[in-house]
DNA sequence: ACCTGAACACCGTTCAAGT
DNA sequence: ACCTGAACACCGTTCAAGT
């Protein structure tokens, strides 16, 4: 049942598909040694370890993910997704800035998934080309968007943009994602929250 | 005049002396080579390219900086020292709050030198037993005692230590090295300033 | 005392050879 | 189609051998 021999009629497509199951497999070992070896060892942890553990050749890690980001990108896909869905939600049932809060911790808590991710989201806008980059447009334009609400209600100055929070969040995360400032991350999230708000001299404006 | 002979009574002590100028030599030219490498590489420059355009030997670089944190921190302890006595000349001529924040600009600026470094100094709490954590512990203090100035004064929010707006501070540099958000230092700078003042809420406290 | 560079153990990336 | 791993060009670090 498990090995069911191709027929005649349809030989080179069953070895297609076979070798699509295969390589489908590899993938998906792949990224599955990868979640656990960057948890280990960050998102600057060896692709040849990461090969070598997944029992698999050092071209076919490269062919399934062309460059880090590629490895990344496809790790993180659903963590991002999960977060858009987020703004959704918070946009519907909270107050425009603390939807805008709320979230924004929630993405700093994402981030710090892998040492060293919040610093490669940050880095984001230096090459923005990569395939993490693409992946994490959605991201920042769903906090954007949350951004826009909270602005427009009145409660978030209107002289940040969305990238503004965006790297914003992510580099308190990067402080925060060990040693003895991990637990202040709440703090320092506050701290950038007050910023945030209209500026003290705009309070009667 | 350039080279004077040893005399024969002082023999070994010339030459140990000789010896001494030249390793005094070789330290001061892998120095300021290593200068001119970082500047157009930033701090994850090949140590192994500083020695080879400073034609030394690739030990003799390791003889004189055993660490890259070695290196970085003779590099930068003059502007070290630079800024610690900014910080008493802004103490002394300046409004508390005014003094610390026209110093985190100074210390942004300062961070920009070389790309990279804003996240060696962020990241020197994460192993605070580096060279450059040793030569940094000044800067912070500094820094530390500005902060005291303005809190004392009731300007600036309690309840930030000197580390935080430290690395506040180097995190903005690091976001702002380079790319798209280079023109937004300042202006996120000031956003991170707002966040530092006694929140609105206790305007009236 | 100090300098040198080969040696070692790693990387990331590519690509001819296999199945 | 896809996989493999040797080959290449790099690293950082150490240390025996030179002067």
């Amino acid at each position: 049942m498990t090995a069911e021999p191709p027929t005649a009629t349809s030989t080179s497509a069953s070895v297609a598909r076979d070798r699509r199951a295969d390589a489908r497999r590899n993938y998906e070992h792949i990224l599955a040694t990868a979640r656990v070896v960057l948890a280990e060892q960050g998102v600057q942890a060896s692709l040849r370890d990461v090969a070598r553990r997944a029992e698999v050749g050092l071209g076919t890690l490269y062919r399934h993910f062309p460059t880090r980001e590629a490895l990344l990108e496809a790790l993180l896909r659903q963590g991002f997704h999960r977060l858009v869905k987020l703004a959704d939600t918070l946009a519907a049932t909270r107050p425009p800035a603390a939807a805008l809060t709320e979230w924004l911790r929630e993405l700093a808590a994402g981030a710090g998934t892998y040492q060293g991710l919040p610093a490669s989201l940050a880095g984001i806008m230096h090459d923005s080309d990569s395939a993490l980059a693409a992946s994490c447009a959605a991201l920042q334009s769903a906090g954007a968007r949350l951004l826009e609400r909270a602005q427009a209600d009145g409660e978030i100055r209107p002289d940040v943009t969305g990238t503004d929070v965006f790297v914003l969040t992510t580099a308190v995360a990067a402080l925060t994602e060990r040693g003895p400032l991990a637990q202040r991350r709440e703090h320092l999230l506050d701290v950038m929250f007050d910023g945030l708000r209209r500026a003290p001299g705009e309070l009667f404006g």
